[in-house]
DNA sequence: TGTTGACTTAAACCTCACTTCAAGTTGCAC
DNA sequence: GTGCAACTTGAAGTGAGGTTTAAGTCAACA
C-alpha cells in the first residue's frame, strides 16, 4: 500500500479530478487524509475505480454499485444468481443491439427505390416490438 | 389517410400523450388541426413514431432523428454508409455488452473463495480495456 | 514577498428524454 | 346549467452522471 495523491488517481485511473470528488461524495470512494488541501488515496482506490468502471458497464447505476462496494470492506460479496441474471439482461440488450444493427444494415443494402418502400422494413414498422412497448 | 385525436394515437402508438406534445414541440410529429381543443392527426403520424422508436433503439438522439424526418417530407433519404457504420457501432457496443456478461457468468461460476482472487478477475480489473478509458 | 499553479469548496449548471404541475378549456351526459 | 373526464398550456421538476464556476487556500519557487 502506498499513497497517491488525486492527480495521480486521475491519471493512472482515467478518471478525471471532478469525477474523484463526485464518487468521494456519493460515498464510492474514500480519501485517507490530505497533504496540504490535496486529497491522497491510498493505491487500493484503483482497484476500486475499477471495480465502479466495471460496475458501469455490467449496467448497474452508480448507487447500486455504491451498496455492492459497501458490503463488504475490500471484499466483494456478490450473489451469485444476481450476476447470472444481470447477465441475462446484459444478452438480451446486445442482441436486440444486433437485430437493430442487422435492420439498419438491411435497409442500408436494399434494393427498393426508397427506403419506405421495402417490404421488410414496412413490416418491421408495423411491429409492435419495434417501439419496445406494449400498447 | 384518416384521422385520430391524441388519445388515439397514444393507444396505438405506445407513446403517451405527454410524450406526443413533447415530440410535436420538439418537431418530430405535427398535429393538423384540432376538435375543440384536442390534436388530431392522420394516419401517417403512426408511421412516423414507429420510425422515432427505431431511431432510438438505432442509438439516435431526438435531435438527429429529427433532421432525418426533416429531410424529405414523407420519404426517408438516409445514406447508406451512414447506416452501415451506425451498425458497425451497435455491433460494438453488442459486443462489449456480451464480453461483460460473459465475465458477469465467469464470476458467478468462478471457484476462487471470493470473488477478488479469482485470476481472471483481478487480471481484467489491471487491463486499462476495462475502464473504456486511456488514462 | 509575491506570484504562480494546482488544488479546495459549495453550488450551479449541463444533456437527454421526458413527466408533472397548476390553471384553464372543451364536449358531453344528466 | 352543473358535473366531470379528458384534454389544453407553459413552466418547472426529475434522474442519471457528471462538469463548470467562483471564490478561496496552499506549497513552492524566484
Amino acid at each position: 500500500m502506498f499513497r497517491l495523491d488525486i492527480a495521480e488517481v486521475a491519471h493512472q485511473s482515467g478518471f478525471p479530478p471532478s469525477t474523484l470528488r463526485f464518487y468521494e461524495k456519493r460515498g464510492l470512494i474514500t480519501s485517507d487524509g490530505r497533504q496540504g488541501l490535496r486529497r491522497q488515496y491510498d493505491d487500493g482506490v484503483l482497484t476500486r475505480l475499477a471495480l465502479i468502471a466495471l460496475g458501469q458497464r455490467a449496467g448497474y447505476s452508480l448507487d447500486e454499485i455504491a451498496t455492492l462496494l459497501r458490503l463488504k470492506e475490500g471484499e466483494l460479496d456478490l450473489s451469485r444468481t444476481e450476476l447470472q441474471s444481470q447477465a441475462t439482461t446484459l444478452r438480451a440488450k446486445a442482441k436486440e443491439l444486433q437485430a437493430t444493427a442487422d435492420l439498419l444494415d438491411h435497409i442500408a443494402a436494399c434494393s427498393a427505390p426508397s427506403h419506405l418502400e421495402c417490404p421488410r422494413f414496412k413490416a418491421l414498422l408495423r411491429d409492435p416490438r419495434i417501439t419496445g412497448r406494449t400498447g
